[in-house]
DNA sequence: AAAGAGTCCAACCGCCGGAAG
DNA sequence: ACTTCCGGCGGTTGGACTCTT
């Protein structure tokens, strides 16, 4: 990629002010390839942490800021690329409702996942629904369409994907349980949401501001237990974090992976980022799909808030990547007016 | 095929709080 | 106690890419 920016303050000499070589040539833009392998050469043998002196003694023309930015966004090993799975957009709708834009500590739970690429996601993906439906993102109006119809209705989707990919089915059509509901409740620091399958077992899984728990009697006994996800910030610097529960292993970036698979293994500097425990860490992580659904088929969705009107969404189509079609746009009009 | 509109995301900016001197 | 530096955070932007007409 090009580098278009370079910001050269070579201004005017002056005898007062004396500049350092960095601030007389500092580039900005786009990160060049020989950037990349520079700043994570200098990390895997130095670690990370004071980045302006590292800026320097690595030679890059950046300031501290950018190669933090860099290295925190795009280079470090155990950031993960790639869509936003239903997991996820569940998870941020979720915590996002909680503490509103405080990205980062959104983003402290989902593994891999940047504050930046978690903003981006909201700004581009949730604010485009709340211009759609015309109404301010911040507005009860639309929070309450995210709890009761989004939500709900990402919870069927990852149903359906995981009936889909998990069902050892017999040939013939699925069979969705008429009995099966899902409900979502929310106390003070709690929202469950709780579900059967068509073996009548309960499945749930609970939001807790710090936890996130897990009760399956199907799955807690074998593999894919999760147990509970319990978040200390002392614990989740960045590099890796030992509770994740990611939906597939980190896909990391060509560049870095290369990097660690055949530069640094086996460097024994106590500050460096391990390799190992990075990709170990990645293919630990237990599957939040496998954790919160079971085989089954559609469902119907009811909200346990008074007042609140009950939404079948059973009838309504797949919406792929968009929930905002036709038939939700009049569910969502509908949900507006008995609410008004 | 081309132009314009829309989308996405990497990178920058300014502000703030804490640490160090 | 004050100043400076640094890192972290949320907001914003520019440009590449994709889609639509």
């Amino acid at each position: 990629m090009e580098v278009k920016g370079i910001r050269a303050s070579n201004s005017t000499t002056t005898t007062t002010t004396i500049q350092s070589e960095d601030e007389m040539d500092l580039r900005r833009g786009p990160w060049t390839v020989d950037e990349d392998l520079a700043l994570i050469n200098y990390i895997a043998n130095h670690g990370e942490g004071r980045w302006n002196s590292l800026a320097r003694s690595a030679g890059l023309k950046r300031t501290g800021k950018s190669c933090r930015l860099r290295w925190l966004n795009y280079l470090r090993p155990d950031v993960r690329r790639g869509n936003i799975t239903l997991e996820e957009q569940l998870l941020i709708l979720e915590l996002h409702g909680r503490w509103g834009n405080r990205w980062s500590k959104i983003a402290q739970y989902l593994p891999g996942r940047t504050d930046n690429e978690i903003k981006n996601y909201w700004r581009t993906r949730v604010q485009k629904h709340a211009k759609q439906l015309k109404c301010d993102v911040n507005s009860k109006q639309f929070k309450d369409a995210m709890r009761y119809l989004w939500m709900p209705r990402l919870v069927e989707r990852i149903q359906a994907a995981a009936a889909a990919t998990t069902t050892v089915a017999a040939a013939g059509s699925p069979t969705a349980s008429a009995s099966a509901t899902t409900t979502i409740t929310t106390n003070n620091n709690t929202t469950t949401y709780n579900y059967y399958d068509n073996n009548n077992l309960n499945n749930s899984f609970e939001v807790h501001s710090g936890n996130m728990m897990v009760r399956n009697p199907t799955i807690m006994n074998n593999n894919n237990f999760c147990g509970s996800h319990s978040y200390t910030p002392e614990n989740s610097s960045t590099g890796a974090s030992s509770d994740s529960f990611g939906t597939q292993v980190s896909p990391v970036s060509d560049l870095t992976q290369d990097y660690y698979n055949n530069v640094t293994a086996g460097n024994n500097n106590n500050n460096n980022p391990n390799p190992d425990q990075y990709y170990q860490q990645a293919h630990d992580q237990l599957s939040f799909l496998d954790c919160i659904t079971s085989p089954s088929g559609l469902f119907d969705f009811q909200p346990m808030e008074p007042n609140t009107p009950w939404i079948n969404l059973s009838n309504v189509g797949d919406t792929s990547n968009g929930f905002w079609n036709v038939e939700n746009m009049l569910l969502f009009q509908q949900f507006s007016d008995n609410n008004m």
